[in-house]
Formats: structure tokens, C-alpha cells, sequence
DNA sequence: TATATTTCATATAACGTTTCACACAAATTT
DNA sequence: AAATTTGTGTGAAACGTTATATGAAATATA
């Protein structure tokens, strides 16, 4: 007699079945059955309500269909939407996600490396930003926006192409002197590629352009002292200023605010990511888009892929521009 | 000799501090042994840098620690903040997170719930919208702003406080004629107390209320087309509006700029969740805070707590209000 | 001193899967 | 018609834990 609260066990589905242990376990796993006993066995497991124990599963099977997503927040836009489209792309091919929330802190994502690896998960997806990060062989990592060795796959947007984009755009719309904005990053990650395309753009187009890094210090007033020291009887130096995402782009518009400067009137604003916070309402901002969808889909699919052997190092996802009110939009200046 | 690559066990453990099985699952589990037969052992895991393995674990003793969380998404700056703190409060307790995006997908919601109980997850947090949730008595479940039945705890922010609290503020800072706006939901959950509390505010206080409750179409129209409508030769019928969150005080705020109203000088606007969205810089608007900090403590300890026993069907945790530019702070009218 | 009690490490049996050698029957070959 | 191959369901072993019964010391009781 079975125990009254315990889940329905494969050896309960296969009594009822009246077919063997194994048998049952192929039928589960799609393995080839006979037909009739395939039948036999799918009517038990309906009638039971039979459902795999992933614990069982994943002590004597190598798969545990668990992927760990290591990012820094959910708050920040950029990674809230990662977070929801990796999750859709697992959903999708029935994997489950372990997330953790790593607050840039180094020790926590080694720890947290060391914790997917115990828990056995089938692989991990990191954007992580721990220079000396160990990982093991054995267990699959995805990396976004890092490249971490020719053995493993980084993902990324074309971030030097959405530089230009951005450079072209400010020319396109007028703007005759630019600057860049960002805040520094010791890490050798692909976002920082977006300088050196912006840079290029801005070459390309005849745009003479100002680079501003702030490393540290507190970034919204370090840049805001750089604007105020760019202006001149009451205008600004610049008349387009690309920042390396769309928070930094939002304190850029207060700071302008504050500085009595009309956007997209007196100075043009682009920024990155093209996240939208609010629901799926416009831009806030005119912005280049990175394709979060695409990103997230091509990370799981390196993931669960059946051939795990020939992948590449580096994958590059096109961006694109967005308008968000604070561009002028081709009136010629 | 063992494998090469695979990970040790508490098998290896024992041979190499030379003890049984048994004892080093006791050390492991902090269950009373010798103090030599401890230090022994605890000098193999050091040595072997032996971690349990979770699924053998899962799969013998009751406890996996591990959590699931049901949420609509990860994009609502709410949900996002809520999906933080969780995690925080999770790792503080070295328990992990299995996230759960529903979607708002009451199917996808009873999916989950079925898929964490096949993963025998110690218990589950759940912002849920499927009035029909079947939850089994053996998962420990914690509903966020919905009342389940006696049996599952409901943590919320005190959503009728926040109401009354947001009448007070515009009444203080000098609304007469005020409105409250909000989208339908046909659950009854915590945060339509907001309505109520706010009705009581404006009756306590004396002030003229209009409530408008969107169903269904599109809300940001709807919204718009209710204030224009409320136009009267170029002035809004209203001084203060009421939103039910911030992502529609947003919307509002940009429904008010195309209208020509100037916000705070001709209408105040206070939301409700006060979740930063970009760092964790100032209030984009007026809002009633929700304690995520505390929501997520206060979730994540009624889960993990020893005695499950007496648990408090409702929790209430209080609100506060906090500045963002779109109120006129006692400048009396 | 002999017996009863306590203490505590040990060994063994689950937990619910997957895997694999095995057996048995049917189909094919010689 | 006998021998071989092929196909396919079976059942036991193993995965790494935890829990429980066991038994050998050590201590207390008579």
C-alpha cells in the first residue's frame, strides 16, 4: 500500500502499468517503446498524474535541466530585461532558471559559480564582472558582454557599430560638435567598445568630439560639473551628447535641465540599451536598442544546444536606433 | 583510485579523515559528534574542497533549500524591486531562488506551482492573478497583496493607509478637487484597498473626488481621453490626481504635458510603489513607498521560520510618502 | 565485581531515478 | 531445421545523501 501524501513514483506508474521499472523510465524520456506499451505506460502516468522527481533525476542523470543566470540586479533595465527574456527562451525549451543576483561583488559571483557547480545545473549564463573569475570546464558558460577566453562564448550587441549608429545619427540630425559620456570600467568588456565606434563615427562624419570617463567620484555630479564647465554665456559647448546608456542618458537630461538647456532644441541626446521601463510605452529617450530578445535566445540556445563542441567565441547581435523625443529627427539644423 | 573529474563525495570525505558515512553527514548537517572525530573531518572537506551535493540531498531529506517565486515579470520596476530583495533576503539564509515568470498567465502560474512541487522546492512566494490557484497543503506557500484563504499568509504594504495617506498629503498641500485613477482587476487583491483608503482621506479631509477605473481598452488612451474631458477652457477640473501606480502617474504626467497642465503649479500628481528605476537616484515622481526591503524579509522569514505553525494570515507593513517633484510640498495654495 | 545505563561511531537501508547487462522471442540466415 | 542475428522489455546496480538500527566502549548503579 502506497503512503498517502507522497507523489506517484515511477515504480507506482509501472505496477500500474503492469511493465517494468525501465520501461516506464523510456517512455519518460522518449526513448524508443513499443506501442502498446508506450500506450500502457502514458495511460498510467495520466491517470496518477505522475510527474519525474528532478531531484532523482538530476543525482543519477548528468541533465538537470536547471540553468543559473549570474547577474549583477533586476533593477537596473538592461539586466530586468535579460532576466525576463532568458527566462522566456529556458520556458521555452522547459529549463529552469537559478537566479542569482551578484551586486557586482566578485566574491559572491565565484561563490555563486562554485554553488551552480554543486547544485549541478546543466550550464550557466553570466554577466559578470570579476576579472579573475574561475571557471570549471565541466559545467557550460555562457558569458554576455565579456569575452573570457576563446573556449567560451561571449554574446553581445554589436556595440562598436551601435557607437557609429550613434555618431552618424547626431551628424544626420545636425550636430557639429559631440561629446561622449561614461563611467569608467577597469574591465576589458565589450560595452566599452562603444567609444572607439563612436570615436570612428564621429571621424567619418567630421564631427569634432569630446570623450568624458569618469572613474570615480560620484557620476551624476562628476558629469554634471563637466557640462556646467562647458558652458558659455549660458550655452553649451557641445550640441549632441551620446551616453553609454539610457540611466546615464536620464541624468544627463535633469543635469541639462537644470542648466536651462533644450532638448532636443539646443543639444541632442542619444543613449544605449533601449530598454523600456514602463510597460511598453515609448522611449524615454532617443536611444540605440540592443536586441534583448535575440541576446537572451542566442545564450540559451548555446546553452542547450545539442552540439556543444564548435561554438564561437564571439557572438555579435545588430542594434538599432530608436527615436525617444530627445533627437531632432532629420530637421536640418 | 577516483575519477579525475568528477567532484568529491562524502564518501571521499570519510576515507580520507578516516571515519564513517555517517559521521561526516553529522558534521556536515552540524549534528552533535566528538570534537576529534569533527576536527578530522572538517580538515578532509577542507582539504578535498567538498561541497554536498544538493540533488542527493533534495532527493533524501525533505529540505532543498531552494524557493520558488511566482511574478508577473521582471520589467515592472515593482516586480524587479521585489525579485531583489527576495533574493537578498534568499541569500542571507544561503537558500536559492528558482524564478518563476508567469506572465500574468493564470495556466503558466498553476504550472509552476505543479513544477515546483515536482522539484520539491521547500516552499514558494507568489504574486499571483489566477483566482483559481490550486496550491497543495504540503508546499509552504506566501501570497504577496492577495488574500488566499486563512491557511496562506499574505504579506502587503498597507494599502488602505496608503491611500488615506496620499488624500492627506494633497490635501495638505492645498487640493480641493481631486481624482483617483487606476486600471481594473476583477481579483479581489490587497492593493484595491488603495481606493478605499484614498475615499476615506478625501471624506476625513474634505476634498471632491472623482475615481475613474479603466476595465479594459487601452489604458493610456482611456486616461487621456478622461482628462481631456475634464478639461474647461484650458484648465483641468481637477488640482490633484491620485494614480494607483507609478508607472501610470508616468503616463499621466505625459498625458498632463500634452495638455498644457504644469505640474505641480496647476495639478499634483502622487503615485504609488516608489520603486527607483534608474539607480538609485531621486523619485521621478510623488509617491507612496511600498517597503519592498521589508515585503521581501518579511516573505522569505515566514517561509524559512522553524515553527510553520501559527502563522499570521495577514501581514501589513506601512508605507511612507516620499517627494519626486510632482506635488507642491506645503507651499499652500 | 557484575549488571544496567548511557554515549556515540558505524554500517546499512532507503530516496526515485537512469543505465546496462541480460533474457527471451521473433526474424533472418545458412 | 538448426544456428545466428535482431529487437525489446526486464530488473538490478548505482548515483550521493540522510536516517535508523546496531553494537562497542565508557560510565553509572547495585
Amino acid at each position: 500500500m502506497k503512503k498517502e501524501n507522497s507523489a506517484p513514483t515511477m515504480k507506482d506508474v509501472a505496477r500500474e502499468a503492469g511493465v517494468a521499472l525501465g520501461t516506464v523510465s523510456k517512455v519518460v524520456n522518449g526513448l524508443p517503446v513499443g506501442e502498446t506499451y508506450k500506450a500502457r505506460v502514458e495511460e498510467a502516468i495520466r491517470k496518477l498524474n505522475y510527474q519525474v522527481n528532478s531531484y532523482a533525476q538530476g543525482l543519477k542523470a548528468s541533465k538537470t535541466h536547471t540553468v543559473a543566470l549570474l547577474i549583477p540586479n533586476t533593477l537596473e533595465p538592461f539586466y530586468a530585461s535579460l532576466v525576463y527574456h532568458i527566462n522566456l527562451a529556458l520556458l521555452k525549451r522547459k529549463y529552469r532558471m537559478l537566479l542569482c543576483s551578484t551586486d557586482y561583488d566578485s566574491n559572491l559571483e565565484q561563490e555563486y559559480v562554485a554553488m551552480a557547480k554543486q547544485n549541478k545545473v546543466d550550464g550557466i549564463i553570466g554577466l559578470t564582472y570579476n576579472p579573475d573569475l574561475i571557471i570549471d570546464e565541466a559545467t557550460p558558460f555562457i558569458a554576455i558582454d565579456r569575452s573570457m577566453g576563446p573556449k567560451i562564448p561571449c554574446v553581445t550587441s554589436d556595440n562598436f557599430a551601435g557607437g557609429q549608429l550613434a555618431a552618424e545619427k547626431l551628424a544626420d540630425f545636425g550636430c557639429r560638435r559631440v561629446a561622449f559620456l561614461r563611467w569608467g570600467s577597469s574591465l576589458t568588456n565589450e560595452p566599452n567598445k562603444r567609444k572607439a565606434g563612436f570615436e570612428n563615427g564621429c571621424l567619418a562624419r567630421g564631427l569634432s568630439c569630446e570623450m568624458k570617463i569618469i572613474n570615480d567620484g560620484e557620476p551624476y555630479k562628476e558629469f554634471e560639473d563637466f557640462l556646467t564647465a562647458h558652458m558659455k554665456n549660458g550655452k553649451l559647448d557641445f550640441d549632441g551628447i551620446f551616453c553609454v546608456t539610457d540611466t546615464l542618458a536620464h541624468d544627463i537630461l535633469k543635469s541639462l535641465e537644470k542648466l536651462g538647456q533644450k532638448v532636443p532644441g539646443d543639444v541632442q541626446v542619444i543613449g544605449f540599451d533601449g530598454t523600456r521601463h514602463f510597460g511598453n510605452k515609448a522611449y524615454t529617450c532617443s536611444t540605440i536598442v540592443q536586441p534583448v530578445p535575440e541576446i537572451a535566445e542566442m545564450c540559451v540556445e548555446l546553452l542547450t544546444q545539442e552540439n556543444m563542441r564548435a561554438r564561437p567565441p564571439l557572438v555579435c547581435l545588430p542594434v538599432s536606433y530608436a527615436y525617444g523625443g530627445t533627437t531632432s529627427e532629420g530637421k536640418d539644423a
